[in-house]
RNA sequence: CGCGGGGUAGAGCAGCUUGGUAGCUCGUCAGGCUCAUAACCUGAAGGUCGUUGGUUCAAAUCCAGCCCCCGCACCCA
C-alpha cells in the first residue's frame, strides 16, 4: 500500500529553456504534479514537490543566438519568466532550480565519475560534421540533404521524412546545414563516451519487470525498449554550453584512452555531457540546492540515498515521450552508479494536448502559451480546465469553445452560482450572520454520508492519480449543494419558517467550506476565495484533509459572513469566437 | 506488413485487466423552482459499443483478420 511510506517525492519533467512553454507542457507534467502534491500536503504527509528548467544542449544555444545574448544570459532570462509564470499558475514546488547550477555540474560529474569507475563508460571515435559559417559541431537533425533512399532533398542527419528510413548524417547526398544552410561541411572524427546500455541491461530489465504498479502504457514503453535490446548511447557532445567532460580526470585514470590526436578540431573544453545524461541528474541536484536553501544543506540525502528505499515513495510526471529516458535511461544511470540512489517507484506518463484538433506550434502562432494564458483568464480557469480534459488515457484537444462551456457550467453555474445563492439568502434574512450552532439543530444524516462518499471518491482517485476522474468526482460533490438546496427550498421555507430554513443555511455554508478544501489541491485560489467569503481564518486550506472537513460543527452562531461573492466570471460567445480567431493561427482553413 | 495511441448516443469521455440488463458530462426536449451569475433541480428521448468471423449458455469486454482516424516530419512534449 502507498500509505506506507514515511514520504513522497514527486517530480515534474523539468521544462526546457528555450522559450515559454505552452498549455500542453503544462498539462503533461506540472499541473497534475502539483495537485497530487497539495493533495499529499493536506493530507498531513511529507512531501518534496521538485522542478526546474533543463537548460543545456544545442535548442538553447540557437534560441540564445537568436536572441542575440550570450547563452548564460538568455537561460537566466527565461528561467526567471518561466518561474514567475508558474508562480501565477499556483505551481506548488518546494523549490524550482535549474540543470545549469554547480550543484548539477558537481553531481554530474560525480555520476559519471562512478560510472566510469564502473567499467560502464565505453569510448568511441565517431564522425560528425563540422560546420565553419556556424562554428560549431551539427547533431544528426541539424544536418540536412537529400536521401540516398529515395531521393527526398530535405531529409535528416537521424530520419529521411520522405521514406521513414532511419539515418546517419554521412549518408546524406549534399549535406548542409539546418541552421545556417551552409554547405561547406567538414566530416571530423571525434572521441566521444558511451554508457554500456548492453552491460547494464540485465539489471535494468530485472528492475523494470519489479514495477507491477506502472500503467499499461509506461510498462509497455519500458518494455518495448528492452525487448529491442538497448544501444551502448552517446553521453557526450561537441558544444561549449553544458557540464564540461572532465578530460584531464579521465586521463589520470586510465593511459590508454585519449591519444593525443582524439579530438580533431575541438578543444577539449568544448566537450560537454549530453542533455539527457544532466536533466535527470537535475532531480537530484535541485533537491540539493532546495537543502542549501532552507539551511540544512544535507537534507537532500533523506530522499535520495534514504536509509531504506521504502521510507520514500517516488512519483515522477511526465509526457509520453520522456518515458523512456525515465524508464529505462536514467534509472541504468542510477543503477551503474553502484550508489543507493532512489529510483522512481511510479511514472505517470501523459500523452498530448492539441490545440483544435491540431498541434501546438510557436512557428505558426497555434495555440495558447503559458504567459498569454494568464493575460487572458485567472490560473484556476486554467487548471481546472486542463484537469478535467487531461491527456490521460489518450490525446486531448482544447478549444476555446469547450474551455468556455467547461467554466461556463462547472465553475460560474455549479459551484459559483451556489456560493452566491447561499451568501444572498443569509443576507437577505439573517443579514449575513449564522442563525444558529450546529449542535441545536437536527443532523442531516443522509447529507452527510452523500458528502463521505464523495470526499472518498476524490481522495481515492488523486492518491491513485486519476486526475479526469477526480474532477469530475469533485464537480459531483459540488452539484450536491444545488440539489441539497433545491430540495430543502429554503427561500420558500424562510417565509414562514426561519428556524427551519436557518438551518439549511448552516449546512449550506459548510458545504462551502467543505467545497473549498476539497477543491484545493485543483483551484487553490478560488479556494481561498470561498474561505474568505465565509470569513473562516481558523482554516489552513493546505493543512486540511478532506475527510475532516466534512462535518458541520466548524461555524458557531453569530459568525459573520461575506454579504455576497461572485468567484467566477462567464465567458460570453463573442469572446469564444474572438479568441478562436486569435490564437487559430496562420494555417486556419 | 515502420512505431505508438484511438474508433462506445449530436459532441467529449468511462466501462475492457477479473465476459452476464451500456454509464457519465455537455447539448436537445419536457416538467419543477424563482434564493441565485437567464442560473439551479427532476425526468425523457437518443447507441445493432468501427467491421467480419471465432470461442461461449452469454462478448463493448476474450481470440483472429480487415477498415478508418491521430501523433512520430521546422519550432515542440
Amino acid at each position: 500500500m502507498v500509505w506506507a511510506y514515511r514520504k513522497y517525492l514527486v517530480t515534474s519533467a523539468l521544462p526546457y529553456i528555450n522559450g515559454v512553454k505552452h498549455l500542453g507542457n503544462l498539462i503533461g507534467s506540472m499541473l497534475p504534479a502539483d495537485v497530487f502534491a497539495r493533495y499529499l500536503r493536506q493530507q498531513g504527509e511529507q512531501v518534496l514537490f521538485i522542478c526546474g528548467t533543463d537548460e543545456h544542449g544545442t535548442p538553447a544555444e540557437l534560441a540564445a543566438q537568436e536572441a542575440g545574448m550570450p547563452v548564460e544570459a538568455y537561460c537566466q532570462q527565461m528561467y526567471e519568466l518561466q518561474k514567475r509564470i508558474y508562480e501565477g499558475f499556483r505551481l506548488s514546488f518546494d523549490y524550482f532550480g535549474r540543470t545549469s547550477s554547480p550543484s548539477n555540474h558537481r553531481l554530474t560529474t560525480e555520476i559519471f565519475k562512478d560510472l566510469f569507475a564502473n567499467g560502464f563508460i565505453e569510448e568511441k571515435f565517431i564522425n560528425q560534421y563540422y560546420s565553419p559559417a556556424d562554428g560549431r559541431f551539427l547533431p544528426d537533425r541539424y544536418v540536412e540533404g537529400t536521401c540516398p533512399h529515395c531521393g527526398y532533398t530535405k531529409a535528416r542527419g537521424d530520419q529521411c521524412d520522405g521514406c521513414g528510413t532511419l539515418l546517419n548524417p554521412e549518408e546524406l547526398i549534399k549535406p548542409y546545414s539546418a541552421i545556417s544552410k551552409s554547405h561547406d561541411l567538414a566530416l571530423q572524427k571525434t572521441l566521444h563516451f558511451f554508457l554500456n546500455m548492453p552491460k547494464l541491461e540485465p539489471e535494468i530489465a530485472d528492475w523494470v519487470c519489479q514495477q507491477h504498479q506502472w500503467s499499461d502504457v509506461v510498462k509497455g514503453i519500458a518494455k518495448k525498449w528492452l525487448k529491442e535490446g538497448l544501444q551502448s548511447r552517446c553521453i557526450t557532445r561537441d558544444l561549449k554550453w553544458g557540464i564540461q567532460v572532465p578530460m584531464d580526470w579521465i586521463r589520470a585514470q586510465d593511459c590508454r584512452m585519449l591519444p593525443g590526436s582524439g579530438s580533431v578540431g575541438t578543444s577539449l573544453s568544448e566537450k560537454v555531457f549530453y542533455v539527457w545524461f544532466d536533466a535527470p541528474n537535475g532531480y537530484i541536484s535541485i533537491t540539493q540546492d532546495w537543502a542549501e536553501s532552507i539551511g540544512k544543506p544535507d537534507a537532500w540525502e533523506a530522499w535520495w540515498l534514504p536509509q531504506d528505499e521504502k521510507d520514500v515513495y517516488y512519483v515522477e510526471f511526465m509526457a509520453k515521450d520522456n518515458v523512456p529516458f525515465h524508464s529505462i535511461f536514467w534509472p541504468s544511470i542510477l543503477i551503474g552508479t553502484r550508489k543507493p540512489y532512489k529510483k522512481v517507484d511510479d511514472i505517470k506518463g501523459f500523452h498530448w494536448l492539441t490545440y483544435d484538433k491540431g498541434k501546438f506550434s510557436t512557428s505558426q502562432k497555434r495555440g495558447i502559451f503559458t504567459d498569454t494564458a494568464l493575460d487572458l483568464y485567472p490560473s484556476d480557469y486554467w487548471r481546472y480546465y486542463l484537469l478535467a480534459n487531461c491527456p490521460e488515457s489518450s490525446d486531448a484537444d482544447f478549444t476555446f469553445e469547450s474551455f468556455a462551456a467547461l467554466i461556463n457550467k462547472d465553475l460560474a453555474d455549479i459551484l459559483g452560482n451556489f456560493a452566491n445563492r447561499t451568501l444572498a439568502l443569509l443576507k437577505k434574512y439573517f443579514d449575513s450572520v449564522l442563525p444558529m450552532d450546529f449542535f441545536s439543530i437536527p443532523h442531516d444524516k443522509a447529507l452527510e454520508d452523500r458528502c463521505r462518499v464523495l470526499a472518498g471518491e476524490i481522495s481515492t482517485h488523486l492518491s491513485q492519480r486519476r486526475f479526469r476522474a477526480a474532477t469530475a468526482s469533485l464537480r459531483s460533490l459540488w452539484v450536491l449543494g444545488n440539489e441539497y438546496i433545491t430540495e430543502k427550498e429554503p427561500w420558500h421555507v424562510l417565509k414562514t419558517d426561519l428556524e427551519a430554513g436557518g438551518q439549511t443555511l448552516v449546512h449550506c455554508v459548510h458545504l462551502l467550506r467543505m467545497f473549498a478544501v476539497a477543491s484545493f489541491p485543483f483551484i487553490p485560489d478560488t479556494a481561498q476565495k470561498i474561505v474568505e467569503l465565509l470569513e473562516d481564518d481558523r482554516t489552513d486550506l493546505a493543512q486540511t484533509a478532506l475527510a475532516d472537513a466534512v462535518t458541520f460543527q466548524h461555524f458557531r452562531k453569530g459568525h459573520h459572513l461575506r454579504e455576497e461573492g461572485r468567484l467566477f466570471e462567464k465567458i460570453p460567445d463573442e469572446r469564444v469566437a474572438e479568441l478562436t480567431a486569435l490564437f487559430g493561427g496562420t494555417s486556419e482553413a
